[in-house]
DNA sequence: GAGCACTGC
């Protein structure tokens, strides 16, 4: 092609070389920007299976990819895109080259033609536009037909008016509708149809996951023939798509609880359906005992508890022996097999019976459960050696690992159609089992175990434990494989050890966590001391983990001597925290240093998965890390250099890519500070920016962290100050090789050690400054100067 | 010098 020189297009006069390139940037961003736009329209319109959904998000995520200009050959090694969006490729190779086309003529002819150029395009986009729109509603008309079809055919249409008439004779019902039943879908319709959301009230119907929520209230609309956000709607965190139309709502099991602060009666509510029941979330868990205490209040507010399982005997005794709804499931037969006696390594029995399935069974994909990252990789090298070995004599295995840490790009794969003849294996974590469904699975292999967080009051260490799965995992696994047409599952353990070895039901969340939160948000609705000690828990949390828990909102300033909520608990309480980063938040108003301070809780609130380390390139990843720790400031303090240096580059995922950083964790950290920085209005704190002042900072943070703090002992171990307990510092963390005599620290985990992961420094005096009511000099006093406290000594 | 199941506000 002919090159132009920068000379030569400035004597045209027709823009400089500089607008023009960035012309040509702005122009390549929007149209990308009106392909995935095109997308939003066609998913308001139609709802999306959850795949179609997920592809959705992905192509996003392949358009910022392609804005990035990430597509050349490095990074496509790096970021592998996946073969499904060959065609997105292609699109982006060919408008690259007819923008050098255009590039060429535009030149050429002048302002004039280019401009008219310019018209055409504009006029091709909104014909196109206006196209897909015709298309989009004349699909949706032709569809609405078919659904209300569908809505006929589903099991519990049959049992209609029998429901009606139960809701009408009873304000509580647990409902027990097996999968395929219909009823996430259907019930609240016919609520809606019997008149009760007459007088301005709402049905609410509550689900686990973000992602429910909003495509069953897409295929709801669509069933209803109203545009998503008017009658029928969702509610969110980061997004309200509801109206003041909205009759129906379905919302996060946590977005009704935080509603509850604002309404502890639920006036606006009619009926409140708290779908799901059996997954027994934290939030779930906390929503029985609130709703249970309101429909005594309130005799008019329907409540209906609907789960999968067939335990509901405790769901209705715990409801004051309500009356249990069935409703008939529409299910594949899955037929169950047993090892012959117990496995000694799991995973090479997976190995096995993968290959085994795939030489003799009939054709369909398998979904394999494991229970890591690292289990799946190493599954993943075993079965690509065994596959080479086997030759060509077996048809193609293609192996899908999916994790929720997995970059997005990824995790696309396992929804592309398998091809025909090859057989697909699917490599899964514990999301597999309810959070996405896999089309297609014919097969599942079930080695029995799972990673389960567990937490312990008394030390307040969380740890995660490779521990055997319950039965009513076992079963949700096994029914993975019977969803379009009968399945086989492979249970690599005895039928002795699934009668005698597993528990019935995995115990609930909130039996193994930290309560702070679920604690300040009961005191936050005037369930204090003695009330919540009272609190009807269906599964009771240890009562060490409540006393804990009101211990630490003591020590915080949330709670004062008589057992009442203070005001700084009040303002806490407003935050979507752990009470000590709020408590942090809340303390930035002192040191006037709001603004970094939202930043840094939002990045520890997103967690450990911020920067990204690939096998083959951790040098370079840790190398990248280090950049944001330059002079020791702390694990804190680099998190706020990594958020400001992003936001500097406009939030560029070029830059992320470019530092290790996962972008995805970075726009959820932008999203919460937003969120937080709108509470701060709330609660009546000014934005303050003082990033000058690193002393200041780390003293708010120490105000909410202050339990946290550790200090160097003779023996180069870290000791909990006020507990006598060995800690250790993260080699991750920027301090691991600084070693600083006092630290403060987010969180505490059991691995090999008890490590403490995001430490920075602190100084002694500010222990007493800002906790004196918490240590006392002889707690800060250097340790070397001391005898060394019983059980902390050297070795040997 | 080391490993992080999954959600949700």
């Amino acid at each position: 092609m002919k090159r132009i020189a920068a000379t030569d297009i400035e004597t045209l006069g027709v823009v400089s070389r500089q607008n023009y390139l960035k012309l040509r940037e702005e122009r390549k961003l929007q149209q990308l920007k009106d392909e995935v736009e095109d997308d939003r329209y066609l998913f308001e319109e139609i709802p999306l299976s959850e795949s179609e959904y997920r592809r959705t998000m992905y192509k996003e995520e392949i358009c910022n990819l392609l804005v990035a200009n990430k597509l050349d050959e490095n990074h496509n090694e790096y970021y592998r895109i996946p073969e499904a969006f060959d065609d997105l490729k292609c699109a982006a190779v060919n408008q690259e080259k007819r923008f050098s086309v255009a590039t060429q003529g535009y030149y050429d002819n002048h302002k004039e033609e280019a401009w008219e150029d310019n018209q055409i395009k504009k006029a091709f986009c909104d014909k196109k536009f206006e196209f897909k729109r015709e298309i989009t509603l004349e699909k949706s008309r032709a569809k609405r037909l078919v659904l209300n079809e569908e809505r006929k055919k589903l099991p519990i249409y049959a049992f209609r008016d029998e429901f009606l008439q139960a809701v009408n004779d009873h304000q509580i019902i647990v409902i027990v509708g097996e999968t395929g039943s219909g009823k996430t879908t259907q019930i609240p319709q016919y609520l809606h149809e019997d008149g009760y959301t007459k007088h301005g009230r709402m049905i609410a119907c509550t689900q686990p996951r973000r992602v429910a929520a909003m495509s069953v209230a897409a295929r709801v609309s669509q069933e209803m023939g109203v545009k998503l956000g008017h009658e029928v709607g969702y509610s969110i965190r980061f997004e309200d798509c509801t109206s003041e139309k909205t009759v129906v709502k379905y919302m996060t099991d946590g977005m009704l609880l935080r509603e509850f602060l604002a309404q502890p009666e639920l006036d606006s509510y009619s009926v409140v359906m708290v779908d799901e029941a059996h997954e027994r979330t934290l939030s779930t868990d906390i929503l029985f005992g609130l709703v249970k205490d309101v429909a005594r209040a309130r005799p008019d507010l329907k409540l209906l508890i609907s789960s999968a399982t067939l335990d509901a005997e405790k769901f209705s005794n715990y409801f004051d022996l309500a009356p249990i709804f069935k409703i008939p499931g529409r299910r594949y037969p899955v037929e169950i097999q047993y090892t012959k006696s117990p496995e000694a390594n799991y995973l090479d029995a997976a190995v096995v019976t993968t290959l085994q399935i795939h030489a003799t069974q009939s054709p369909g994909d398998i979904l394999v459960f494991l229970t890591g990252q690292e289990e799946i990789e190493t599954v993943e090298q075993i079965l690509k050696h065994r596959v080479r070995g086997l030759g060509t004599k077996i048809a193609e295995l293609i192996i899908c690992p999916i994790y929720a840490n997995l970059p997005t790009e990824l995790q696309a794969k396992i929804f592309e159609p398998t091809p025909e003849g090859a057989r697909k294996v699917v490599l899964a974590t514990n999301i597999a089992e309810t959070s996405l469904t896999i089309d297609g699975i014919k097969y599942v292999i079930d080695p029995g175990f799972c990673k389960m967080k567990t937490y312990n009051p008394r030390t307040g260490i969380e740890s995660l434990l490779v521990t055997p799965i319950s039965k009513a995992s076992a079963m949700q696994r096994a029914g993975r494989s019977g969803r379009t047409g009968p399945g086989k599952c492979f249970r690599l353990y005895t039928a002795y050890s699934f009668q005698n070895d597993l528990d019935d039901n995995t115990s609930p969340e909130i039996q193994r966590t930290n309560l702070a939160n679920v604690v300040l948000t009961l005191y936050s609705l005037g369930i204090e001391h003695e009330k919540l000690l009272r609190f009807e828990f269906m599964d009771p949390p240890p009562a060490d983990a409540i006393k804990k828990a009101m211990e630490l909102l003591y020590n915080l300033g949330a709670l004062n001597g008589q057992g009442k909520l203070t005001k700084v608990g009040r303002r806490m309480a407003e935050f979507p925290l752990d009470p000590m980063l709020s408590k942090m938040i809340v303390a930035s108003e002192k040191y006037k240093c709001s603004d970094e301070i939202i930043s840094i809780a939002a990045m520890l609130s997103v967690g450990n998965s911020i920067f990204y380390r690939p096998k083959d390139k951790q040098v370079h990843a840790d190398n990248a890390r280090l950049n944001f720790h330059s002079g020791d400031v702390g694990d804190h303090i680099a998190y706020l250099n990594v958020f400001n240096s992003w936001k500097e580059t406009n939030y560029s995922s070029e830059w992320c890519y470019e530092n290790y950083i996962q972008v995805r964790c970075m726009k959820h950290a932008r999203d919460i500070r937003d969120q937080l920085a709108g509470l701060l209005e709330r609660v009546e704190i000014e934005l303050i920016s003082n990033s000058n002042d690193l002393d200041a900072i780390k003293k708010s943070i120490l105000s909410g962290f202050f339990p946290h703090a550790a200090k160097l002992q003779k023996n180069g171990t870290y000791g909990r100050v006020k507990h006598l307990q060995t800690v250790h510092i993260h080699p991750s963390s920027g301090l691991a090789e600084v070693v600083p005599r006092l630290v403060l620290y987010h969180e505490l985990v059991l691995t090999t050690k008890e490590y403490m992961r995001q430490v920075t420094e602190i100084k002694p005096e500010w222990l007493l400054e800002i906790a004196p009511h918490y240590y006392q000099l002889n707690d800060v006093e250097d340790s070397s100067s001391k005898k060394m406290p019983r059980g902390c000594g050297l070795a040997h």
